[in-house]
DNA sequence: TTGACACATGCCGATGGCGGAATATATTGG
DNA sequence: CCAATATATTCCGCCATCGGCATGTGTCAA
């Protein structure tokens, strides 16, 4: 078998900067879980999770490239809060699957709910 | 300033095996994109996308890891389904963000609809 | 059994991304 | 201006992952 020339990695799909990787890293989404009840100074994010500050900051970048979040300045406190709309790509995504998921294995979901319908009006 | 002692990458949250990062990857779902209509052998999927066969078999292999693909022999081949079901905790995950997602920027939205429904009535 | 087909797996090089440490930048208070 | 605080950025090492190539494994057909 003659060995084939080696052509080198393809240029790949360059990563960052598409919602799908940013919520990728579990970090990130507790950050994001963080901001869900508003908006919070970076320091406070460092305090309830337990992160160091650099990684932090550096998430965030990641998540404002992608415009999860957004940043207001206050003082020399930098505030950010989430941007849920830019969610939307996920949302769309995974909502194609919810019929596929509907039409397999939620029948037995559907089927409890009617049996506890029916044992209600008893 | 001292130098600080270098203490060494802490134990990463280990990747794969989780779904958030099984989809972060843009040919793993476009295969799961390919299976939405139904299972499909490897062969159909390297031929849909244009993809060499063993990065299919490969990232068929995370997709299998995760439960987000099941297989089923079928002579020499191997019939790839869909497992929408394991696509829950990424659903999950986004539905959180929906409330806050409507209380922002879709009023907008809200408001449309609300002219839309308007324009209809006259 | 042999050969062809369908797929999985192993190995390799390269790249990206992550975290730690250190430093830079900006803002406030005295 | 100076020190302290709050955050961003840079540099670096390591590891995971990705894709290409080659090969292994199982199945069918003759």
């Amino acid at each position: 078998m003659p060995m084939a020339e080696y052509i080198g990695p393809v240029a790949r799909a360059s990563t960052t900067s598409d919602v799908f990787n940013a919520v990728a890293d579990m970090h990130r989404r507790e950050i994001l879980d963080a901001l869900i009840t508003g908006e919070k100074a970076v320091g406070a994010i460092v305090n309830d999770l337990s992160m160091s500050q650099p990684q932090v900051s550096k998430h965030l970048r990641v998540l404002s490239e992608v415009g999860l979040v957004k940043c207001r300045a206050e003082g020399r406190r930098r505030l950010y809060r989430l941007e849920p709309a830019h969610l939307r790509p996920l949302h769309d995504w995974v909502a194609k699957y919810e019929q596929a998921m509907n039409d397999r294995l939620d029948r037995m979901d559907d089927y409890l709910k009617e049996l506890q319908r029916q044992g209600e009006r008893q």
